[in-house]
DNA sequence: TTAATACCTGCGAAAACATGCAGATTTGCA
DNA sequence: TGCAAATCTGCATGTTTTCGCAGGTATTAA
């Protein structure tokens, strides 16, 4: 197989594995340094198994890395950058027929940039 | 629903679309200008009528523009900066599992980076 | 008008995902 | 020891995607 064709197949994978909106928020929430399951499920509304799922594909796919104090599981992500990139995504989402204003996009963007020290 | 949680699902879509070896070739291949969809499944070498259904998709979603001249269907990109940003992407799939040598990771991003013009 | 080219649409089967929930595991503490 | 908190795993179910193919529409040319 073409090595071209590998790539994209590769690349493919990452973009599956964000396409999802529990994931995106995920990552978001991640991008300022670790937090554990039952912090990031309370501050998604999410119930804990759902968190623990999506993270354990992510931590497969080498996302994000795990560490363990007492019996709380601490999750951050291995490259931070990831979530820039994301973010930078939005300027795909302007323009289509689903109406999201654009204020909301803006909001997101300047919460999902907002400094991680 | 909060409008972080409607970004991000909007966000997820864009990541759908994408989220598909053939599409990425075909954005890739796109983004040097149009071309038409048999000259498109033959660079792929991929099933015309699949091409046109990504096509279609892409365009349900405002990802491409189509402008016909004869029997011809010619597509381009609305953003083309899109390809660029799907490049960008390279730099988290080194370091998985999955056994993607280096060098080919490199030669992907030099040819899908060769100048538009 | 017939034929050929270029492309699109619809459909059914298979594969991949998401979701909710029940039950297991590990750890801390009384 | 025994209970509760934090998390994980497995499974059944429903939903989406993907894929191949058959048949349909437009356009050009003989």
């Amino acid at each position: 197989m073409p090595s071209r064709q590998v790539v994209a197949k590769e690349l493919a994978e990452i973009f599956k594995i964000v396409a999802n909106p529990d994931r995106i928020r995920l990552i978001e929430e991640l991008r300022a340094g670790e937090k554990d399951v039952n912090t990031l499920a309370q501050i998604l509304d999410l119930p804990s198994p759902r968190v623990s799922q999506h993270l354990s594909l992510m931590r497969a796919h080498r996302l994000v890395e795990e560490r363990r104090d007492g019996r709380h599981h601490y999750y951050h992500l291995i490259q931070p950058e990831i979530a820039a990139w994301i973010v930078d995504g939005l300027d795909f989402i302007e323009g289509r027929m689903s109406g999201v204003p654009k204020s909301s996009i803006k909001a997101a963007r300047r919460l999902w940039s907002a400094s991680t020290s």
